[in-house]
RNA sequence: GCACCAGUAGCUUAGUUGGAUAGAGUGUUCGGCUACGAACCGGAAGGUCGGGGGUUCGAAUCCCUCCUGGUGCACCA
């Protein structure tokens, strides 16, 4: 497809002897359309040519040669340059793109290149509840829109599954697991037992030994706690795949930190080859004030046993000798900023400088109740299951009052309850913290993924109404020169830099609102246009339009992990 | 106490490396289904961009300072 930034920047560069690509940074897409399609704002060369904006902008108009075939239109206003790119161009370049490629927007060029992302993660035998969604599917939509970059793309759930915790569960288990079945329910059974030791731990100190005591068996590979382990793993993974399979989540690797225990002593000796290996309280610590990080980073504790960091540590290693990464994201809580500081700072003794440069902590917010902080041991958590339950259920109610003979309504009902929560989590910046509210939650009015996914039913219903599809090669683009369908060809064309755009921030958000604009400005051709039944010609062009929204509107919806329903 | 992050309309928010009149949605309110799906579309009201300084042709955006909220700060993960 033609690139008309690159195409304007090409000819401002001649005309100032400016570098192109410094050109294009400049270039801006103005807020009114009305002022045109790209601008160049001449304010930053007044400082260095010692002329007005004004002035600059008209000598370098005057010098540019304009290709009318490309650009429609030059004009100058209060400092600007603003180009109007030719539209039937925008409307041909749009639509052949479309009609050429069947998976539009994808492309090559992460290709040779090694991607991670490490998502979801989330701690066996404990609940997996609304504060787990972010980084699931922040985590699987970045994951998916490198893929279709072309990305060689590894998703990694780096399951928490190690730990003194671990202890304490099966000492648990030791002393009430005859009390609980297991192949019911199993979690919050669980966590029910965890709470249990973890009262009495500290009501007395020789069942916390005794737990102490398992952990050194578990580690040392003792059959009975190993088996036991097992278990907790197995009935936690089975809770955790039901969620994972209806939103349509995949992983590469489960190798979780348990994965990690016997590649540390590779890293403490390679600390203390590099001599950096510090005694301090009784354990081995890295200092990094040099690089300003005031918190040490503890790789092992006092008593000889390894810590998170550690793992973490061991884990870069592994990955870059088993990935060959050229990226390893890190999709968790920002109240882990400080740990990745460390554990980043500290990688710098443990692997090539390339894989350092790599390492990228995709940092997100809280998400707390209104009621405040969610915490698994006073009860007031929100679980997936029953969101995902709640918003299938409303979307249901909203079937059967809208379209009640509907066939298939469970199976739409679930995509549209789960295109309601992806939008909803991934609709804001990551950094942003989040109270979860049930009343957002069910709306599927307005800006939410039902919209999406409503604007994308329209497109279909249309076509199904259609005989024959046209094809590109008869489409009369002249037909396709309102302000409406132009707008949704620009906004189209956008696509593939949105998908940039979210890699060079990792951030899902873009693409979600991106779907919302294209929505949007379907809506509204959709609203002004006719589009069958009129003569055939614009008829044809008005449907291949819409083919294409369609199109679109069913990648990006996959990109950000929701399925768009034909009928809702 | 120190550090980091956030503060934009009643609520949820967008705003590209400083640029044209700060955009949406929701809620409130008014209007639109004998053209393809009204989970839609259009209009109105609603903003001293947390406060105060500063930098400059120009600041929501950069700097300083204060306020509010969140998070973190050595053997949990």
């Amino acid at each position: 497809m033609i690139q008309f930034k690159k195409e304007i920047a090409k000819e401002i560069s001649k005309a100032t002897e400016i570098e192109q690509n410094e050109i294009e940074g400049y270039i801006e897409i103005p807020k009114d359309q009305n002022n045109g399609d790209y601008a160049f704002p001449c304010f930053r060369l007044a400082k260095t040519l010692k002329k007005a904006p004004q002035a600059i902008a008209e000598e370098i108009k005057e010098k540019i040669e304009i290709d009318n075939n490309i650009i429609e239109k030059i004009e100058v206003l209060g400092g600007y340059i603003n180009f109007y790119i030719n539209k039937k161009l925008l409307a041909k370049e749009v639509l052949e793109e479309i009609s050429n490629k069947e998976e539009y927007g994808k492309s090559e060029i992460g290709k040779g290149k090694n991607i991670i992302v490490e998502y979801s993660s989330p701690n066996i035998a404990k609940p997996f509840h609304i504060g787990h969604l972010r980084t699931t599917l922040i985590g699987n939509s970045l994951y998916r829109i490198y893929k279709y970059l072309g990305y060689n793309t590894t998703g990694i759930n780096h399951l928490g599954d190690y730990g003194t915790q671990f202890g304490k569960m099966i000492e648990a288990y030791k002393m009430w697991g005859q009390e609980y079945d297991l192949t019911v329910d199993p979690i919050n059974k669980l966590m029910d037992m965890y709470v249990r030791i973890n009262d009495l731990c500290k009501a007395d100190e020789n069942v916390l030994e005794r737990c102490r005591e398992n952990f050194r068996l578990l580690e040392a590979g003792d059959k009975y706690c190993t088996d036991l382990w097992n278990k907790f793993k197995d009935v936690s993974m089975v809770e955790f795949d039901k969620i994972y399979d209806i939103l349509n989540v995949k992983f590469d690797s489960y190798n979780g930190e348990a994965f990690y225990s016997d590649k540390i002593d590779e890293v403490i000796q390679k600390l203390e080859e590099k001599g950096v290996l510090i005694e301090s309280e009784g354990a081995k610590i890295v200092d990094l004030t040099d690089v300003g990080i005031k918190t040490p980073c503890i790789v092992q504790k006092a008593n000889g046993s390894s810590i998170y960091a550690t793992r973490d540590l061991a884990a870069i290693m592994y990955r870059a000798k088993t990935y060959d990464f050229d990226k390893c994201l890190y999709v968790v809580a920002y109240e882990q900023n400080l740990h990745f500081k460390q554990i980043f700072a500290v990688a710098r003794y443990l692997v090539d400088e390339k894989y350092v440069k790599g390492l990228e902590h995709v940092s997100y917010g809280m998400v707390a109740l209104p009621t405040g902080k969610m915490s698994t041991r006073l009860g007031n958590v929100v679980k997936i299951e029953e969101l995902i339950n709640g918003t299938i259920e409303k979307a249901e109610e909203i079937i059967s009052e809208k379209n009640p003979d509907l066939e298939e309504k469970e199976e739409v009902a679930k995509k549209v309850g789960i295109g309601a929560i992806v939008y909803n989590t991934l609709s804001t910046a990551n950094i942003k913290d989040q109270i979860f509210d049930w009343n957002t939650a069910l709306n599927f009015q307005g800006e939410t993924g039902p919209y999406i996914q409503y604007t994308y039913v329209r497109t279909q219903s249309v076509l199904s109404k259609v005989e024959e599809m046209p094809k590109f090669e008869d489409i009369n683009i002249e037909k396709l020169q309102d302000e409406y369908s132009i707008n949704v060809l620009k906004t189209i064309y956008n696509f593939e830099d949105i998908l940039t755009q979210v890699t060079n921030k990792e951030e899902p958000s873009i693409l979600a609102r991106y779907l919302i604009d294209l929505a949007k400005a379907f809506s509204n051709f959709y609203n002004e246009n006719k589009i069958i039944g009129e003569e055939k010609e614009l008829q044809d062009a008005r449907i291949y339009l819409t083919s294409s929204v369609g199109k679109v509107l069913k990648i990006g919806g996959y990109l950000l992990g929701m399925e768009m329903p034909n009928k809702m």
